[in-house]
DNA sequence: GCAAACATACTACTCAGTATGTTGTCAACG
DNA sequence: CGTTGACAACATACTGAGTAGTATGTTTGC
């Protein structure tokens, strides 16, 4: 429960823990939090749990390193877009389909993120729980806030209409957010069908907020 | 484990089976299934477990109970506007409404639901339950239908524009379920309240399909 | 030979489900 | 009209199966 910072483990211990997280979103992602266990996790690999707790000093711990490199690669993955100098439409298509793909990419990681959202409500237990809380939630404000800055840049140039903000933002990112929940990864999905799916959500997300038509990516990501 | 038919109690019995349905109904959406004891349930209205297992053999078929009328709200909030015989544009936007206002209105029930959804993840345990997941299945797809259906023939009859009808009813749907994610009630909210919010939603929902214009409703739900 | 990287063994606790006890109500019977 | 007994509606007590976390081996590379 110590939720120490994420300290970066040296090069070759590196790939163990990277195994240990992805393990960890694996089993979380298919159960949810409480239902796995730490020897879930273990047994994932064909360990014991001697393993997971030499490199996470709880269930709690290693939740949270689940949820924080979720987040990273959701900020990955806006990146691009939101560092271009794009008009607001076009920057706006850009972190959207970046974000949708990393929905499917990273799926597992992605659906824990959102799980670990909701559990807001299990009330944080212990005082370095509440903190890690809330430096995940100023995290998540952040994201959201890239996405409202711009948004709002395009509503300023004329270019959306917007109802309240609040409430289309939120509906503008849970449809992005969408093929977490109906998307189930197949064998033989490649990026080419990540592509095609995250063009029909961008478009209709972006119908949402008032864009006719489907604006020409020149940022791929 | 039993899953038996929802068998209807007592005019009297009712009542204290409709307060177990709507703590657990609580618990569950607080908490999640694995995290929800059944004691924390009987706990919830100052009783014991006892009290639970009387009215439901397992804890699986208690959610299962939950789940199910959760379900049955959803069918309730949308039938209005379902069964009208208005042009698909306002056929839809009347359904969507009333899902919108039912996702604010039963929060915890629709909370249930979709977390029910994501349990198939769960894999299902006996073989009853697996049976109860399947009509369960079957239930949201006949709900999918209804939204699919009256897309279809808005589609058909020219007045919406759709990509692959798959993703975009996909995406349609977590926007309009999107307000159990990101709404939280609060003291004092209402049925005028409801129906704003759920006007900037459909707003962005309907934009989404290619509705320029939100039509005006003549089905109140 | 020594420390990192685990595995094994153990403890205290929670929780689903069951078995059994208790209380109030209501009906039939004397 | 009072007694009894049967049943519903719980509460209490208990069991067995996990499970988080810890304490303590054991191996392997350097």
């Amino acid at each position: 429960m110590t939720s120490a910072l994420p300290r970066v483990p040296k090069p070759e211990k590196r790939d163990r823990y990277e195994e240990l997280l992805v393990a960890a979103a694996e089993c979380f992602q298919k159960q949810g939090f409480s239902a796995t266990s730490i020897d879930t996790v273990a047994r994932y690999l064909g360990a014991t749990k001697g393993r997971v707790y030499h490199y996470f000093p709880s269930k709690m711990d290693l939740f949270n390193a689940v949820r924080d490199r979720a987040m990273a690669l959701a900020f990955d993955a806006i990146r691009p877009g939101y560092e271009s100098d794009l008009p607001p439409v076009e920057k706006l298509a850009a972190m959207s389909t970046g974000h949708v793909k990393a929905m499917m990419q990273h799926h597992s990681y992605m659906q824990v993120l959102l799980d670990g959202l909701q559990m807001q409500r299990f009330g944080a237990t212990t005082e370095f729980q509440r903190a890690a809380m809330e430096r995940h939630l100023g995290e998540r404000n952040a994201f959201e806030a890239c996405f409202r800055e711009v948004l709002q840049a395009g509503c300023d140039a004329g270019d959306l209409k917007l109802g309240r903000m609040s409430y289309i933002l939120q509906s503008y990112l849970v449809a992005l957010n969408g093929p977490v929940f109906w998307y189930r990864p197949r064998e033989g999905d490649d990026d080419e069908k990540y592509a095609t799916i995250a063009e029909d959500v961008v478009r209709f997300a972006l119908a949402g907020v008032g864009v006719a038509e489907f604006p020409i990516l020149s940022i791929r990501s």
